[in-house]
DNA sequence: GCAGAACGGTTCAAATTTGAACCACCAGGA
DNA sequence: TCCTGGTGGTTCAAATTTGAACCGTTCTGC
């Protein structure tokens, strides 16, 4: 039980930026898609996912990963949204097992609508505040805080 | 309706690495706690905040701006604390309404059985894996996004 | 003083999230 | 072929989170 490494001023500044910048944005985001698009923040991402994927559809394991959410999380929000019209389920052929979510008309008719004010504010709330060096570093620095934790955890 | 501004590919991967980090940083320190301590993150931060406070107590309010969360999960969560016997509850002798949340000796014993841990965590996913500089950018470019939520949001 | 607005916390119902248990089903070796 | 160990998703109960409604209290301007 060693005496453990305490956080210097430097490294300290770093992580309460961190934690408040993370929870800042995230509320901001959250209540400007509630508000403007009628969607949770988890539920917008979905949407972006599937809609970047080729044909509109990706397995629901492989988008939980890319979502970081729990499986039961996903089915869930999957459940809402095919309720709701976004998106839909399909089943894998060389895979009983497997299930496909699919992004709809309608989940492509929302998801453009929604765009255009949650870019303004990810824009208003990150990207506009802080110069394009600093954006950079930010990439750079957070893109192997992020390689890191998935190689750790999986 | 103006054309929108879309993300370039730097910016861009300045905000998809901003999502991720956030996601998986969260996900990995609330594992850690709750394996470690049984504590959830709110939880530990709520014991931070009130040992950094001059008397160990602050009013509700206060504690939820620094938190970010809403004025109910606070009273849940502090309620919850109480129930576990780490923090206890004080009226405020100048505002009858006011409310001081107190960490209890219980709260210093096990925020100080937690924090080794923790901060080890801290390290490995974020600190450990960004030279000084990085760090330094960093705290810079998320204090100022920061700053910038908290004047417009409250 | 006093009416009315704003504040500080709690309560409530509803939505979301999580992990563990579960149920088929795929894959690989004996 | 037949086990056996994972895999992929769902289900379930329990914990958490949120915003709106609420209630007494404090503060303001008049």
């Amino acid at each position: 039980m060693d005496e453990p490494r305490w956080l210097n001023e430097n490294e300290m500044a770093a992580w309460r930026g961190f934690v408040a910048a993370t929870n800042l944005v995230a509320r901001h985001l959250e209540r400007q898609l509630k508000d403007d698009a009628g969607l949770s923040h988890t539920q917008y991402e979905i949407l972006v996912q599937l809609s970047a994927a080729p044909d509109g559809s990706l397995r629901m394991t492989d988008l939980a990963d890319r979502l970081i959410t729990s499986k039961s999380g996903l089915t869930y929000q999957i459940t809402q949204l095919e309720k709701a019209g976004l998106v839909g389920r399909r089943s894998c052929p060389s895979d009983v097992r497997g299930v496909f979510a699919e992004i709809t008309e309608e989940g492509w008719r929302v998801l453009r609508e929604a765009a255009p004010g949650h870019v303004a504010a990810v824009r208003a709330a990150l990207i506009d505040v802080l110069t394009p060096e600093q954006l950079t570093g930010l990439a750079d620095s957070l893109g192997t805080v992020s390689d890191r934790l998935r190689a750790t955890d999986g």
